[in-house]
RNA sequence: GCCCGGAUGGUGGAAUUGGUAGACACGUUGGACUUAAAAUCCAAUGGCCGUUAAGGCUGUGCGGGUUCAAGUCCCGCUCCGGGUACCA
């Protein structure tokens, strides 16, 4: 609560200007018309939408739902929501059926954190979250259609998380029609069948996206719980807790996401999305095409494929290595090496990732004693185990092609391997292209192949470029069945479990025999159940584990099963809560197919940048295994995507880097002083954060200022995809705006009857069609100082219209709708401005007839001239010649040319 | 290293996509009102030169270029932010 002094300032402020203005004019009450206007939107359900399937015209706008931590909103998360909302309010007055919904994200950490701590069970804390959550997004004047409202942790929203969850156990991959199927159209090889039953259950089991399985994961000692690869940060520690994450093999639930990587790459064609967020997912998902490739061992008889992106410098491959990890390894090994590999093999899997990316730069590798044999010439290279080569990427081995590829250069250097060079290079450095040609340089661009033919094997590619090359090369490797062209993807396999109690409990029972099966929709939400005790359990299982009671069933012939105990990630709610709102208390279905068709997709999302590919890569899978399965009608989910900039804030530090808080800060003369020590500070912009101490709440501002303030200036600090910092001083600017406004427009004694000015006219429809355009391309800024442009013309004239007031009072009311409201009311209608039409441009007020040209010369603006817009080119010319001032710049000479843009410019050219 | 953004007055930011750089707002300064302060209103406000005025020069991170005309396009850098990292 705004409880410091400050706020009794403003608040003996406000009261004054109303004093101070006693006569008829509207005072600027914010306090009063919010309450007011809030209380009449709720009751009224103004913002409730109906599934009005006959309206052609709809518009679905979101906001990235929050997860309600404790400390309740700040202002970073509004800005996108006002955003929503004045795009939501302008489309409502555009015709169109709007769904504007909100929700929480609610299964979350820190809730379960709490729990451990107090005892407390989750949902408590999440749902009193939720209501402080609420509070405030409500007195932000938000239209949200609170009917609507969802809750991820809610078993009526999570039966249906539960449901998508079967699906995917029972969907597989059909690559021939790159398509999910229901694992029932599964078709069993028959070399599969002879071997009897487990076979086949292991050959389904095997295609289905979603599986249980060992797998070699990340583990947070401290959080006790694996992360998914992207939420280990590149320093190897765990995004949540920041503590250094291990690798350890556990059973885990994974969902085969790379069999969609194709189609998530190619359906961003179709997508309003930013190209730096597409960016982002193609780098994730992270395509790259070239060839497998097998390669002989000399002795064992063994294949070792490799994937490389250049099978065309196959003669320059002068030694191969593999993974420490890699199956052959071990067999590959002579053994006279077999000391010395296994060591190697020892060290690298106790070096965490971190140890084997950032740190060691310098390349480590040692020699297993084999051979294998190049396919293109027959020649024998050496086999390495190298740990730069990684276990989880392509094949796990590689060919080295030192004279072509910097980090085999850089190996062979260390371990004097044979660097050969195959191409001359397309350089126009003489000195380089030597260097190159003597293996004393790296070269991964294009050239001309040189070395690279063989009578024996027949491949010849001498004198082409790098892209026949490969072609070649692929030919020749697939006719002789040495290998093939091949596409390689980094996006691997989602991590799909935690060890948790606040998350969606898998609808999952692994039975004594060891089979698994999934609960029948009929069973459906699977709950949580109560515990005593949230701790993890010392084994490193979730807290379910103790949950004795909940976890053991037995099948109706007797058998004993045990639940699953871990729990979904957080992202499982988030993946689809948009279908959701469609039909949110729908409990026979997960929605009505009739209202999504109608609904779907999200015509605008809109959400902070750091969700660009966790969040929206996984939500995309999803949907598509959604549409594959003809329970969505779309195979993308959101149109349009927008990222609203961070808000960051100015926050003060001593000499010895001790954070003060901002409200204890004074200014004198652009330095900065602690108020109560006098201790000069240095003033940084960083990320709101409780560690600076630089967090603002919008209680506070929309207790001082109100909401429609907050909104503006929310809005108006700059474009809203641009990070900037949170500035006080700036609200006061929109305050001020506010209160002009109010004393023009909410003045009835400043509105005539009498027919409005054309200067008027002019100016407002100038304002309506700008407000418009930028509303539509959401750029707000730029709209609400237009707003203040037409707001500073008016007052200069003093009395308006009413039609031209009522008019304002529309275009205002996207950005501040109370006092639009307000505005609304006391001209005398009675019904809210919500869903009355938005005013239309008059283009013939909009015509000019005289243009007030800048007249340059040289390019230098020298003197203005008013000219009729109409005037042909060479009476222009002959006007400026004659204009009196130009004689200054002519100089007597005649000019050279004279360059004019009707409506624009007039450039002479002496 | 690679991939994306970005750099404009004292500050946040505008500039119809090549056509008057600095809209709008904050701040500052001066003035009006007031016993006074706050608030409000009016005026000025990129820098430099010019006593005033008229006016001029210069100016969008740096260096080149294209053009009648460049904040905007091209080439080469610097710095800042975000993502990613031995991905074969």
């Amino acid at each position: 609560m705004p409880d410091n002094d400050n706020c009794q300032v403003f608040h003996n402020f406000a009261d004054h200007i109303s004093n101070s203005n006693s006569i008829a004019v509207m005072e600027y009450k914010f306090r009063e018309i919010e309450k007011k206007w809030q209380k009449y939107w709720e009751e009224n359900n103004t913002f409730k939408t109906y599934n009005d399937i006959s309206n052609p015209k709809k518009y679905y706008i979101l906001d990235m739902f929050p997860y309600p931590s404790g400390s309740g909103l700040h202002v970073g998360h509004p800005e996108g929501y006002t955003a929503t909302d004045i795009v939501a309010r302008y489309k409502r007055m555009k015709g169109y059926n709007v769904l504007h919904p909100m929700g929480w994200d609610a299964f979350g950490l820190p809730a379960e954190q709490y729990a451990m701590e107090t005892g407390t069970h989750p949902s408590i804390t999440t749902n009193k979250n939720c209501d402080t959550f609420r509070r405030q997004i409500k007195e932000i004047g938000l239209s949200y259609d609170w009917a609507r409202e969802i809750k991820t942790s809610d078993p009526g929203y999570f039966k249906w998380t539960q449901w998508i969850f079967i699906q995917l156990f029972n969907t597989w991959y059909d690559e021939k029609l790159q398509k999910g199927r229901h694992i029932n159209e599964l078709e069993i090889p028959e070399n599969i069948k002879i071997k009897g039953n487990d076979s086949v259950q292991n050959y389904i089991d095997s295609k289905r996206l979603a599986y249980y399985d060992d797998a070699l994961v990340w583990w947070c000692p401290s959080c006790k719980i694996v992360c998914a690869n992207e939420e280990v940060l590149n320093d190897g520690s765990h995004e949540k807790c920041g503590h250094p994450v291990e690798k350890k093999n556990l059973k885990q639930w994974m969902l085969r996401i790379p069999h969609y990587a194709e189609r998530l790459l190619t359906g961003f064609d179709k997508l309003d999305w930013p190209e730096g967020i597409k960016d982002q997912q193609r780098n994730w998902i992270g395509k790259s095409t070239g060839a497998e490739v097998k390669f002989h061992t000399e002795n064992t008889g063994d294949i070792i494929t490799v994937f490389t992106t250049r099978p065309d410098t196959l003669f320059g491959a002068t030694y191969m290595v593999l993974a420490p990890e890699h199956e052959l390894t071990k067999k590959l090994t002579a053994k006279e090496k077999e000391k010395e590999v296994n060591k190697y093999i020892r060290e690298a899997s106790l070096k965490s990732d971190l140890d084997r990316t950032d740190l060691s730069k310098e390349k480590t590798g040692v020699f297993t004693g084999s051979y294998a044999i190049n396919p293109v010439n027959n020649k024998k290279i050496p086999v390495w185990i190298a740990d730069y080569v990684l276990t989880g990427y392509g094949t796990g081995a590689i060919m080295a092609v030192p004279a072509h590829d910097e980090r085999d250069f850089e190996f062979a250097g260390k371990f004097g391997l044979p660097i050969e060079c195959i191409m001359n290079p397309d350089t126009d450095d003489p000195e380089l292209r030597s260097q190159v040609l003597d293996g004393k340089a790296c070269w991964t661009e294009d050239g001309t192949y040189i070395n690279s033919s063989d009578k024996t094997t027949g491949l010849d590619i001498n004198g082409l470029k790098k892209e026949e090359g490969i072609k070649k090369t692929i030919g020749w490797l697939e006719s002789r069945e040495l290998g093939e062209a091949k596409v390689n993807y980094k996006l691997r396999d989602w991590l799909f479990s935690r060890q948790r109690y606040w998350g969606e409990p898998f609808p999952v029972i692994h039975w004594e025999d060891g089979t698994i099966s999934v609960l029948d929709e009929s069973e459906l939400p699977l709950e949580l159940p109560v515990l005593e005790k949230y701790q993890p359990s010392e084994s490193g299982e979730s807290p379910l584990a103790n949950a004795t009671e909940w976890l053991t069933v037995e099948s109706e012939n007797g058998m004993k099963g045990r639940r699953e105990t871990n729990t979904m990630p957080q992202w499982a709610g988030s993946c689809w809560y948009y279908l959701r709102f469609i039909d949110p208390h729908n409990d026979k279905a997960i929605f009505s197919k009739e209202k999504e068709k109608y609904w779907m997709p999200v015509d605008l999302y809109i959400g902070g940048a750091e969700h660009a590919v966790l969040h929206l890569l996984y939500s995309r899978f999803w949907h598509k295994v959604l549409y594959d399965l003809g329970i969505v009608s779309h195979d993308e989910p959101y149109l349009k995507l927008f990222n609203q900039g961070m808000i960051l804030a100015f926050a003060y530090e001593t000499k010895s880097g001790a954070k003060v808080s901002a409200d204890l800060v004074e200014e004198k003369d652009g330095k900065y002083f602690n108020g109560e020590t006098g201790e000069q500070l240095t003033q940084l912009v960083a990320k709101m954060s409780k560690s600076l101490k630089n967090v603002v709440n919008p209680d506070d501002i929309i207790q001082r200022y109100g909401a429609d303030s907050f909104r503006l200036y929310e809005m108006f600090m700059g474009p809203l995809d641009a990070s900037k910092p949170w500035d006080e001083k700036g609200v006061k600017g929109v305050f001020g705006f506010l209160t002009k406004v109010t004393r023009l427009f909410g003045d009835l004694s400043n509105i005539t009857d009498e027919p409005e000015s054309s200067a008027i006219l002019q100016a407002l429809h100038k304002t309506i069609r700008k407000v418009e355009n930028d509303i539509e391309n959401l750029r707000f800024n730029t709209a609400i100082s237009s707003l203040m442009i037409f707001t500073n013309i008016a007052i200069k004239k003093g009395k308006l219209n009413k039609e031209t007031a009522g008019i304002f009072a529309k275009i205002l009311h996207p950005f501040a709708p109370h006092l639009a409201e307000e505005l609304w009311e006391l001209y005398g209608n009675n019904v809210s401005l919500a869903y009355i039409d938005w005013p239309e441009v008059n283009e013939s007020y909009l015509k000019e007839e005289i243009f007030e040209y800048p007249v340059s010369f040289n390019g230098k603006l020298r003197f203005k001239l008013e000219l009729p817009l109409y005037m042909h080119d060479d009476e222009i010319e002959n006007a400026v010649i004659s204009d009196e001032r130009a004689a200054r710049w002519l100089d007597g000479k005649k000019p050279r040319k004279i360059i004019i843009v009707k409506g624009r410019i007039i450039n002479v050219v002496v």
